[in-house]
Order: structure tokens, then C-alpha cells, then sequence
DNA sequence: TGCATTCTAGAACGAACGTAATAAAACTCA
DNA sequence: TGAGTTTTATTACGTTCGTTCTAGAATGCA
């Protein structure tokens, strides 16, 4: 019916992430995504809309590719060796991203979130889906008796993913592993049964 | 000897602040800071240099007047109290932040650090304050036995660092107190010597 | 084969960017 | 008072921004 598409969008979204990614939203230029994902203007237009519409689609990539994927994969584990696996995979990515690029969520939480009520949205969402899996983590934890039931499974996974925000964040200007488990450690060990006031008694 | 400036570098500074707090470097313009200054252009580039210059004297401004101050007023409080009356000041600030700027220093850490070697060097430094302020209060409160021995002052110093970060962040995304006060009140029990292993045995 | 449609390429748009140049204004000190 | 110095105001520089336009190339279907 007509001319076909010479680029595979997979492959221009990766390029596009790539970039804001590296540099935020605003010090992307037209020009950039143009150069790294190898189409003309005229094709990213035409295929995705305006910059804007170009970082959505990136970012929803990412979360996908990222996010969800490390999320489905933690899933899998007994609840305590998925939080430390998840936390594990995030230092060792951390220590190892040479480029520093941390994690396109959380730039995109301080770069577009604030002033795009969509974008806030996007984030805000992906961000409870952590919380979540950090709290019905907890929850089967506690169930079997893995994981202490001092605090609720609520506070906790909040808990959680407030060390996880903090790490990605520390992670781009202290890449240090030492420093970074020092962070995860003590919220680990919080969740330890054998520190609970409940075997402390006898 | 000269003509007298017409302006108090203090006041220019702190509305750039506002500025680049607010939206970042990349995305304030030297527009929006002559409008907001309100001196010319001329004027800025004459007592700062560039715009790089004046984003540096803005976030030296801000280390000063908002990190070292909280810093210099929660250090005379006893250790625990201390460490409480920081996170309280953060989650009430970040809860009452209507436009969502968030803390400049978190700002800059993803903004400008991961770009340029001597911001990074600035927030890097300034991050190691804040761990070095929550290892000092946590070491007191182990010596008054206020606060429990079971993991180190380091560990837990770098373990709260990150628990503010992470506060920091969620806050531009999902400033409710429940959940902010969520991500702190396990650090804070951790830091409790009533839940400690060293009492449980007797 | 030609018509309709969708793609690509490259130039070009006006606007906004950071910065520099120019000249007038306001002060100190000889 | 006038020479010297610094700050101000305004204009304009060259570049880059996101986006659009114009042509032409490549397909499916009649």
C-alpha cells in the first residue's frame, strides 16, 4: 500500500533511550537522536510525533525492558533471596556503569516528572509497582517466617524502596561498592528473624 | 574608585537559586535569570562569569544556607534526637513542597555531577558531610548506649545517607507524608537499642 | 502501468540559546 | 574638574534549538 519502513523502531527507541538516558530530557537535542539512532528527523516525526513523544516512548522501554524485567525475574526467588537479589543486581549495575547513566527512572523522577503531570504519573506508578513487590515480598516472608514481623509489610517495603531511590542516586556520585552495600546492608539485616524482639525472650 | 553596584550579590543568588532549583541547569535559560534577578545580562556575566559560574555560586549558596544549616541545628541535639529531627525536618519540608524542587544538592547529583568533574567533586564532598553527620551521631549514641551496637556507626551512617536520598526522591513524585514517613520509620527502629540482640538473651 | 500512499532526505524555518560588544552612567581620587 | 575605573543598559552576534516543508523514492493495488 505503500513505501515501507527502513528502521526497525525497537532499534530507534534503544538509540533514543540511550540518549536521554545519558543526558537527562532538555540536553538531548533533536540533532543527538537524529545522529545515535541513525534515521532522519523527517522519520522520527513521522514515526513517534515530537521529542516529547519520543522520550515517553524510551522511557516506557525502559521500564519494561528494565524495571519489569528485573522485578519478574526477583519474583521468582523465595521473598528474602528476591530482596537481596534485587539489591545485589542494583549494586553490582551501579558499581559497574562506568558512564554513570544511574537509572532512567529515577533521572526521570528529578528531570520530567516535576513539571509533566504525565510524566509525574508514569513514574509515580512504576515506583508503587516496586513498592509493591518489595511489600508482598515481605509479606510471604513473614508468612514462612523468613522475615521479621516487628514492622508491617507496608512500612517495610516502603522502607525498601526508599534505599533502593537512594542507592541509584548515591550510586551516580559515589560509585563505590563498600559505600553502596553499606547502604542495603542494615535494611537487610532489619528484615532478619533472628534479630526480632520476638525471639528475644527465650 | 568605580561605580558601585546596584545590586547585593546575596539577593542575585539566591533568586538564581530559585531558578536552577526549580528547573535545573539545562533548562534555565540566562533569560530567566536576567527576568528573575532582575539585573541585565551585562551585570551577570560582569560579577559571575558564565552561566556555569553563577549555577556553582548558587549551589555553593544553597550547601550553606540550607544542608550546613540543618546540619549545624541538628548537631546540637542529643545523638538520636539529632538524627530523628533531620528526617522530620525532611519529610515536613518535602510533604509542604508545593512546587516540588525538592532538595537542590539531589538535584544537582543527577543534573550536573555525572557531567562534570568538579560538581561531582562538590556534591560527592557534600554527600560524605551528611554521611560523616548521621556515622558522628550514630558513634555518640552507641557510646550513651542510646543507639544499638549490633552494626556499625559506618554502616549505619552510609544506611541513613541513603535512606534521605531515597526520601528526597520520592518526594518529587509522591510527596505524602505516610509513605515518606514510611521510608524512615524502619531506619529510625533500627537504630533502637530495646530491639537490639545484645538484650535478648538475659 | 499508473494512482494512492507512506516513506526518506535535506534544506530551511523562526525562535531561543549563551555570550560579546558598545557606549553611556556613576562613582573615586588626583 | 577631569582622568580612570567599573557597572549598567541595549543591541547584536553566531549557533543551536525543535519543528516543518518540499522533493523524490519505494511500495501495494487497480
Amino acid at each position: 500500500m505503500a513505501r515501507p519502513r527502513e528502521f526497525e523502531e525497537g532499534v530507534v527507541l534503544d538509540a533514543a533511550m540511550e540518549c536521554f538516558w545519558n543526558r537527562g530530557y532538555e540536553a538531548t537535542s533533536m540533532r543527538d537522536l537524529v545522529d545515535k539512532t541513525g534515521i532522519t528527523g523527517a522519520s522520527l516525526y513521522n514515526a513517534f510525533g515530537d521529542k516529547r513523544a519520543i522520550y515517553q516512548r524510551a522511557l516506557d522501554r525502559y521500564v519494561e525492558g528494565s524495571v519489569a524485567a528485573r522485578l519478574a525475574r526477583c519474583e521468582e526467588l523465595p521473598p528474602l533471596e528476591a530482596i537481596v537479589a534485587f539489591f545485589d543486581d542494583i549494586v553490582s549495575r551501579s558499581v559497574e556503569d562506568r558512564s554513570r547513566k544511574g537509572c532512567m527512572l529515577v533521572n526521570a523522577a528529578l528531570d520530567v516528572a516535576p513539571h509533566d503531570d504525565e510524566f509525574q504519573r508514569i513514574v509515580a506508578e512504576v515506583m508503587t509497582r516496586i513498592e509493591l513487590f518489595f511489600r508482598d515480598c515481605v509479606q510471604k516472608g513473614q508468612e514462612q517466617g523468613a522475615i521479621t514481623s516487628t514492622m508491617s509489610a507496608e512500612e517495610l517495603g516502603r522502607h525498601l524502596l526508599g534505599v533502593l531511590l537512594g542507592v541509584r542516586v548515591l550510586a551516580r556520585v559515589r560509585p563505590d561498592r563498600i559505600l553502596l552495600e553499606g547502604v542495603v546492608r542494615p535494611a537487610i539485616e532489619l528484615l532478619d528473624i533472628s534479630s526480632s524482639p520476638r525471639q528475644r525472650d527465650h
